[in-house]
DNA sequence: TTGTAGGCGTTATCAC
DNA sequence: GTGATAACGCCTACAA
């Protein structure tokens, strides 16, 4: 048994610079040049001093060094419920380019985000700014980066605050569109598939959804005959699609977003035995990389993701060029993908 | 035009305790005390320092606290490349788990990682611990966290190494067992869709996979007929199902994930037209969300995500608690789940 | 080129 | 209860 086992089971620290100051036989400036580019110093000392670093595994520690940097690289995000794909798929995009702009994202994702105490304790992290996803805890979010003056930007939803950035893209004007294709295809009995209608925050975007709907059904007087909430899954629109067709003939089941649609699909065909298109059109939003499977080929309206994470990095250089500078909120268009269930 | 516009385009620093304890009218001390629970502090003054706090945007600064703790409670996660869906389910689960334990997830994501540079950085950070689903960069990250000290855990594949915790699924088994299942009903010619062969650090993982597969059959003196390599992505097992049914006639097709088996699923129906599994059996490995929707009832073999998760907690806490413990590996079942394309 | 002496924002210790 | 004071680990003038 040698003395390694006995080590208290207490977690090691860090190895300092003056450690590697004492071992190399230098000063801990010494130690702390040779990690700083261009700084002055001797090129053979740098090099016992790498070195040892290397021995005793030394780096600089960052959260020391940040407190006297005036930006630490560390940007929060907060993630939605995550529920739909495109969620994922968006969030995923974002963390990848975040790590490619050497920021640090510290992710607070799921459910347990509602809960209010957990978020709070992310306030305490000196970051540079936080990244939301549009979804729960909006408000109390917004209140309290306004009151830390930390940088703040919303996506998914839009947000008319002092300094707050959002991007979201036109809901309306894409299920608008989407109405309007189904309309000339001669559909008339439309049907309405929506999202959860009792989380609050994302009523806006709910709402802007089928409003298009409606918008565009009541130019010819028409209007949505029948609707079912949902909760943006697979299996709850499938569910809906069910609940809705058993009271209702309908020539076009829209759904809010991709997931829903796809599991509506799946029941008009497996269970009803219906033809998609030919006996109804089921259509989608959101236009996640599922909604081009040849077996799905779903009809939808494309939710630029690419363009809202451009927007999103854009907005957060700017932001942090800029700090005093006035919210800015950047729409992005909502284009028709016409596939093959209209 | 008011002052505040003025501004300068600076970063406004943090507000520290000394501005707060200087608003308030008491000493620093006091107000690290406001904020430190059980502490002595007049009731008093403290609701005088809360209230000033809020007022002002203050929150002690966890870097500077963290100088002093031996904890930061932050976790490093690098996912890998996240290309299938089944990474993506997990490392959410991961992230919403670890957010629930009271941990911080710095995450780092994407195929930036392969870049060595990037992920140098992130040891800058004291962090508690780093998980990392297996992928590229293993063995980078395993000297260095172990050089570091820093506790390591992996998924996805096994590391025997001095301090290292890992949890993989019984690959092998579960393809075995799928096989027999197979066999069982009669097929007789066996594909294989392979994962990407040149990630050599994945080649455990997928090479268990496939061996699983041959041991079934060698124990009826058969082997795998036909083998194509794909990148574990719907379109890229629907090309694979392509390449290999354009020159082989074979009765089952077994694909090393769900992406793939969905993709090929999509290309057997609807290009060939044939029946599944009446003509041929197809069948994948992960049992993600998606295999169970009724359009794709997919047999396949379940990766207990859950399961995993709940191991990497657990190990998570047992090294912080007991860093110096050998290192664990931990192997999870992988259970059939016969559905309906087998 | 080098070492010494601050200061970054916090908490813990110590006298009062 | 309370306020100085000393760490924590780092970087950077400043003086040598």
């Amino acid at each position: 048994m040698t003395d390694e086992n006995n080590i208290p089971a207490k977690p090691r620290r860090r190895v300092t610079a003056k450690a590697v100051a004492e071992r190399a036989g230098v000063s801990r400036s010494a130690v702390s040049r040779a990690f700083t580019k261009g700084a002055y110093l001797d090129q053979e000392k740098k090099a016992r001093i790498l070195e040892v670093a290397e021995e005793l595994g030394y780096r600089p520690n960052v959260f020391a060094a940040s407190l006297q940097a005036e930006s630490t690289n560390i940007v929060a995000v907060l993630t939605g419920n995550m529920k739909s794909h495109f969620d994922t798929e968006l969030v995923e995009e974002l963390l990848g380019r975040l790590t490619a702009e050497g920021k640090w994202p510290i992710v607070v994702n799921g459910e347990k985000v509602a809960n209010a105490s957990s978020i709070e304790g992310l306030f305490g992290f000196p970051v540079d700014a936080m990244i939301l996803r549009g979804g729960s805890m909006d408000k109390y979010v917004v209140e309290s980066c306004a009151k830390l003056h930390i940088p703040l930007i919303v996506s998914g939803v839009t947000v008319k605050s002092e300094r707050v950035d959002s991007v979201a893209c036109r809901n309306a004007d894409g299920t608008y569109a989407l109405t309007q294709l189904l309309l000339e295809k001669g559909r008339r009995r439309f049907a309405w598939i929506d999202g959860p209608t009792r989380v609050v925050t994302q009523e806006a975007h709910r709402r802007e959804r089928r409003q298009g709907v409606e918008r565009a059904l009541a130019e010819r007087g028409l209007e949505i005959i029948a609707t079912r909430d949902s909760d943006y899954t697979y299996e709850g629109g499938l569910a809906a699609a069910e609940a809705i067709l058993r009271e209702q003939d309908v020539d076009a089941l829209l759904c809010a977003n991709d997931a829903m649609a796809a599991g509506a699909l799946s029941y008009v065909r497996e269970n009803l035995g219906l033809k998609v298109p030919e006996d109804l059109a089921v259509t989608g939003f959101d236009d996640i990389d599922m909604a081009s499977w040849p077996c799905f080929n779903l009809t939808t309206v494309q939710n630029p993701k690419s363009e809202i994470v451009d927007h999103i990095i854009r907005l957060l250089h700017e932001r942090l060029a800029n700090p005093a500078k006035a919210g800015e909120v950047v729409l992005v268009g909502a284009d028709l993908v016409p596939r093959g269930t209209h």
